[in-house]
DNA sequence: TATTGTTATACTCTATAACTATA
DNA sequence: TATAGTTATAGAGTATAACAATA
């Protein structure tokens, strides 16, 4: 038989279980990020990078003259979802698009001097908002979570 | 100082390495999710639930006559993103709105004889999934990773 | 034929604000 | 005044399909 998580009416003898979802990673999960993200944009605050868009920054920082293509596959996303995104940054100053000799369809992002430099500074912010958040976390704690983390994001046969 | 996670420069001696991204939380858990919510998908196929109606009729299967106020607050929506979830139930003769004596304002949901049977057809079919999808995981990884999972929910002050 | 970047378009999820009917 | 349910509306985020330029 499968497994019957919880009987119909827990009400009167166990008032803190909500329902079945409380034994679901996959609603926890979603919780949890929710809660991360949410610390994530009000630590950037108003005009602050979105998660997206400060991870795009990120692999454009450290790849440079990727293609969008590149990009996208990277961030797990569709070519033609990343260009809004491109154009954000582009509008920032934060990188640039230039033609590289060879493939005259590719776009080489590279980031400008103000977009690394904007980079280090966000980087610096969202690393202190996941310490303060998972203060209650030991060191082994969050190193287990990312394990956990990869190993699921893995189990995903598009990815990467 | 400000951690400085990584070199720019780490194409050549670490090729594995994509960019800062790998080491924050809050990226992996996204990416982690995303996997977790296709394969949720896949698994309950087309017509099948959506997570957030799945989650939403297990509260109401768990708590007969819950209020839509209620329900939104447990689910950690807004009562008007609610609206839509019930119709969908409702048009499936899943549960029942109902109006309750002493306060003509609160519509009582209730599931329906179809909604439980549903219901646990459908919790067996979201459990197999993530059995499946989790397999490379022991059961002390699910543990702790439930366990933190909730810790990093209950950061949130509006959470509950 | 295939690929890169792009546009047009639509769908899901969510939020805010305002309304109504009740309390 | 406040609350429950609802509607209207808008904004992210994402996907699919088609296109022009180029390979």
């Amino acid at each position: 038989m499968a497994p019957r998580a919880l009987a119909k009416q827990t009400n009167a003898e166990m008032p803190d279980v909500v329902s079945d979802l409380e034994i679901l990673i996959g609603y926890n999960m979603k919780r949890a990020y929710v809660a991360i993200q949410k610390d994530f944009r009000a630590a950037l605050g108003e005009g602050g990078l979105s998660p997206r868009t400060f991870s795009a920054l990120s692999l454009v920082v450290a790849h440079p003259n990727i293609s969008q293509s590149s990009l996208a596959r990277l961030l797990g996303i569709e070519r033609s979802g990343l260009v809004a995104i491109i154009d954000e940054l582009e509008r920032r100053n934060y990188l640039t698009r230039s033609h590289v000799p060879g493939d005259r369809r590719v776009q080489a992002l590279v980031a400008t001097h103000e977009g690394n430099a904007a980079y280090q500074a966000t980087l610096a912010t969202v690393q202190a908002h996941e310490e303060r958040l998972l203060a209650t976390l030991s060191a082994t704690e969050k190193h287990t979570l990312m394990q956990i983390l990869i190993k699921i994001r893995l189990t995903d046969k598009e990815d990467i």
